[in-house]
DNA sequence: GTATAACCCGGAGTTGCCCC
DNA sequence: GGGGCAACTCCGGGTTATAC
């Protein structure tokens, strides 16, 4: 992953062309497919619309293009433009690399005032090449750029240098995608809030429910820290049902996950993540919401605290095993349960000595504390409650009030079990790893 | 009862690989 | 280089569960 400078590849594309997208997720777009934009953006698209493969092929002409001092006309063969782009060479695929030419000859964007040139225009309308052929001979492919759209991207005073090395190990179409917009909404910013319809119409994903959205973009955001430098943590805000805030947060510093051999599907997890994950009802295990779940709930409660209720889930859960582990996870209903094993474990191995340990004593003492703690809470008026609230924020660790600033759901957990700890007096966590 | 969330499945496109 | 095939990925849409 860690690169020099001098072995990057780095593309200059103007933002608009980042914001607005050039190319779409769905291969089964009709012949003359027109996408708008509110602020007066027009794509239109004569034969099949771009797709992923054929963005990455405009930003390997464009790369070929610059290193080339702008040039509007490039000849590449197509076997290296294929390998250079991943794809494994062979007829079908020069087939698709042409089929790919006759797309984006066919494209046309138009702009109406919203270009970020300085200009305003009445009306600005462009194709992206204007010529393409293959040499009977040398099968070589020669490309001509059209020159506006050439310019734009050259003069442009708002843009972006995209590492194609990155772009090209994004492999689906909505990490693709969400790179593009994550580049040009961390511009001059490190955080972005957006609106998850919002989002969706910019993708544009045909998604119609927030759920579906959000399952999606955390998708494509796994894939991008697998598989890129760019480092986003994402956490969300649900004001009203069907309604929800995205906050990207851009990170500094080493990746979350290493990234992994060849080409995997599956998420490169921590390891204490991956013993907790085996211990998921095998039906289950492969779930990514699952994953998701028990993943987000280690880093704040701990790994005892979602290992006892795994188990226990595993144990009751009859039917939705995701939403049963989640509320198992918010309300510790495990924990109970757990100390009863325990002390029948006990009993097992030393038949003659059923006696009441020290520990099981002490943990009973404070199932009863911390009942009567969330009663005390739940009795307490706004103020108060918002008091000890302001108190637990300031004793928990500055990463967890962070989390707990943006919405994050167990966090918010965490700070509420603090809560109770407090009522109780100092050492009654139980969320220690 | 309706809207939304969660999950699942089939179809289509893409990819990697093998054999000729 | 060409043809074929299996595996994989993604999208759209259907079904069921749950929230309002």
């Amino acid at each position: 992953m860690q690169q020099n400078a001098r072995d990057k590849k780095l593309v200059k594309q103007d933002i608009n062309f980042l914001e607005y997208p050039l190319w779409f997720q769905d291969e089964r777009l009709p012949e003359g497919f027109v996408w708008k934009d509110r602020d007066g953006f027009v794509y239109r698209a004569g034969y099949k619309p771009p797709t992923r493969l054929d963005g990455l092929y405009l930003m390997y002409w464009m790369l070929r293009s610059q290193q080339a001092g702008w040039a509007e006309h490039i000849c590449v063969t197509q076997r290296n433009n294929m390998s250079s782009c991943g794809v494994y060479p062979n007829k079908s695929k020069s087939l698709r690399l042409q089929d790919s030419c006759e797309r984006w000859i066919n494209v046309t964007v138009k702009f109406k005032g919203t270009f970020y040139d300085g200009k305003r225009y009445e009306n600005l309308q462009f194709n992206i090449i204007n010529d393409w052929w293959t040499n009977k001979k040398t099968k070589h492919l020669q490309i001509d750029f059209n020159k506006i759209w050439l310019e734009k991207v050259k003069h442009s005073n708002f843009f972006k240098l995209i590492d194609f090395n990155e772009i090209r190990r994004l492999r689906s179409p909505r990490a693709a995608r969400l790179y593009e917009l994550l580049v040009k909404n961390f511009q001059a910013r490190d955080e972005w809030v957006i609106d998850a319809q919002k989002l969706a119409h910019k993708y544009p994903m045909p998604r119609k429910y927030v759920s579906q959205i959000i399952r999606d973009v955390k998708a494509a955001l796994d894939d991008i820290t697998r598989h890129t430098s760019l480092q986003v943590n994402m956490s969300m805000e649900n004001h009203e049902r069907g309604k929800a805030m995205l906050h990207f947060e851009k990170l500094t510093g080493k990746k979350i996950y290493p990234e992994p051999p060849g080409r995997s599907s599956g998420p490169d997890l921590p390891s204490e993540v991956r013993r907790l994950v085996g211990l998921i009802n095998e039906k289950h295990r492969g779930k990514r919401t699952v994953i998701d779940l028990v993943t987000k709930a280690v880093g704040e409660l701990g790994v005892e605290y979602v290992k006892r209720n795994i188990l226990y889930t595993n144990e009751k859960a009859d039917k939705n095993y995701q939403a049963y582990l989640g509320q198992a996870l918010k309300e510790d209903w495990g924990l109970g349960w757990w100390e009863d094993k325990k002390k029948a474990d006990q009993i097992k191995q030393c038949p003659e000595l059923p006696r009441q340990g020290q520990d099981e004593e002490q943990a009973r003492r404070e199932r009863v504390l911390r009942r009567q703690a969330r009663v005390y809470i739940e009795n307490l008026d706004d103020k108060g409650r918002e008091k000890l609230r302001q108190h637990a924020m300031e004793v928990v660790d500055p990463e967890m009030r962070k989390k707990v600033k943006a919405g994050d759901y167990f966090a918010n957990v965490g700070l509420k079990r603090k809560m109770e700890s407090l009522v109780m007096g100092d050492g009654h966590d139980g969320m220690s790893s």
